[in-house]
DNA sequence: ATTAGCAGTCGGCTGTATGGAGTGCTAGCG
DNA sequence: CGCTAGCACTCCATACAGCCGACTGCTAAT
């Protein structure tokens, strides 16, 4: 039905009407590309692509446009990665090379995704739920309040006051912090709030509100580490590419703001531990964002567990450079955890 | 020359064009407004005020719009920051009451913010320069690899990691720690750095190049802290008012991206401790911002150190309501950080 | 000083004409 | 049977003309 020779017209279809931004003629493809055929048999298999819904005419007598299947075919079975530049290499090299800790490199590597693609990028901190606990750290602020600090080894640190009913002396904190630091050190960080728990038991009675406290702020600091975050960059990005939206792009930049929606998106999309996931226009309709794609793929924080980065972009981008920053970029992030 | 009836005139094309976003004329004032004279009579006074260049006209025929300079005297002398509502109040009370550390409650500041003001908000983190050191812990990732963290008495917490060119057994790591903490906790940040330098001589020489490594790392945790950071929030509020951009606003998200500008520009506005500093379009356009008027003020972090927030947006925006914003979000993030 | 009235200007909207790009269809060719 | 050339048709985009309405500036009268 779909002849071979379809297929790379809807291949020429996609890549024209990403560069140009106008819907791409019969007559157009003839002149762009090397078919050996005249327009009228591209015609004829234009309309065997319209029959299968993979273009679209926006009106009577204009060039065809991709459709959300379209862009689907195009990018399961006709786009090819190709490789980064030279100088792009260099740049991911040079740029992210300078980091000095979790969250330059985080800041860094989404800044630089969306230089590299031209869209907006998004970068999930590193899910610690399997992360170990590194150290617990306490440090009196006031003699009831004592600040927490909680150190994964995925080089994450987490903060957060604990108040006290009661005030503790500094031996007493200093036998707590040894008595956390034992129990929890090396567990990972869901099984490190079970234990927490047990630990208040071992106290006088008279101290234990106060410990009680101090464990459930840490163990808050756990939980909400889980309440997973994500940088952005690029926002100006979504503004230039404004045209390919039908409405206004109002909607979408409160979808990414609001974060909430997206990592839902992002936690259905990744599930193959390499590769870029592809999410396409309707695709993502239930979370708001029916006219952008969203390229995703995995990366590998030092302690294992696996967060997301990706970008997002109108339905009309560029799948093949930006599939082949996302994947780039996430591979040399991991190793640079992984260090 | 300029007549008290004038600058009442004046105050109510600037409320009147910022409500209807239309130019307005002699005859719509006459008809929402009593000023007990007739069209022709405010018509004259408009020929005053463009006279001044605190209005002009867009075309031949039209209403009149304010100048920058219209809008200055509008703000320094016709503006009276209404109180912001009850409900509002109370929203800011919840809203951040809420908050577990530093970094929560600037975040929801500047979301606060950004919703009060339906405008971009920006919060700057609170310049630790005069802030204290309240503690420094060191903790060993590998043998030759450190974790610095460094804790400040606003709560602010920087980490580092430091590579160690020869391994540093843990006795002698407990050692320095005690040794770092001694020295610096209590000084001020800038003092601390100078003090971190005399330590290294205090160790054996062979362990020496390792020990400056460490305190090297701090000392860029602390210079790293004066290269300031800014929180953005309302994105989305920029392209709900990209009417109100001749060109496109794709340079103003950039220059709010790339974040240097702004902080200069901040830093230039904000002198006095209290009050709200407004700065209106073309005294931006060094700053690449030429259409965009910015509101700042200071806020005090509890180690002393001023710090500002503010909120950005078209020229064309409501002084009077976000002027009470900014000040009253200000007042109460002092308070919650003087706590 | 204020007002009423009037002429003049210009933006924005509507309706019409035109050019051009692109399609679908059909008949003819290898 | 696939491919091609040609043709009639559709519809968008643009330009242009004309009209309406809003507003101003000016002048003369109060």
């Amino acid at each position: 039905m779909v002849s071979e020779r379809s297929l790379e017209v809807l291949r020429v279809i996609v890549q024209d009407y990403v560069s140009s931004r106008e819907p791409v003629g019969s007559k157009s493809i003839v002149e762009r590309h090397s078919f050996g055929v005249s327009a009228a048999t591209i015609r004829n298999d234009m309309a065997v692509l319209e029959e299968e819904e993979l273009i679209v005419a926006p009106h009577t007598s204009s060039g065809r446009v991709p459709t959300d299947k379209g862009y689907r075919l195009f990018v399961d079975h006709l786009a090819d990665l190709k490789p980064l530049s030279r100088a792009q290499r260099h740049a991911i090299e040079i740029f992210l090379g300078e980091s000095v800790d979790v969250d330059d490199v985080l800041t860094r590597t989404v800044r630089l995704l969306a230089q590299l693609t031209h869209q907006v990028a998004l970068v999930q901190y590193p899910s610690v739920s399997r992360a170990r606990v590194r150290h617990i750290e306490l440090v009196p602020l006031s003699p009831q309040r004592v600040l927490c600090v909680l150190i994964a080894d995925s080089g994450v640190v987490e903060q957060r006051v604990a108040e006290l009913p009661v005030a503790l002396g500094e031996t007493l904190l200093n036998s707590v912090r040894a008595r956390l630091n034992g129990a929890c050190v090396g567990l990972r960080l869901g099984d490190a709030v079970e234990r927490l728990r047990g630990i208040v038991d071992q106290f006088p009675e008279s101290d234990r509100p106060s410990i009680a406290a101090l464990a459930g702020a840490i163990a808050e600091q756990i939980e909400s580490t889980r309440h997973e975050r994500l940088l952005m960059a690029g926002a100006a990005n979504l503004v230039r590419t404004e045209h390919d939206f039908t409405g206004s792009i109002y909607p979408v930049l409160e979808a990414i703001e609001e974060q909430v929606e997206l990592l839902k998106l992002f936690g259905e999309m990744v599930n193959e531990q390499h590769g870029v996931s592809v999410s396409i226009g309707r695709e993502n309709a239930p979370f708001g964002l029916g006219e952008t794609s969203v390229l995703a793929s995995g990366y590998a924080g030092s302690g294992s567990g696996v967060a997301r980065l990706g970008v997002l972009g109108p339905t009309r981008m560029d799948y093949s450079n930006n599939m082949a920053a996302v994947r780039a970029v996430a591979r040399y992030l991991s190793r640079q955890l992984g260090e």
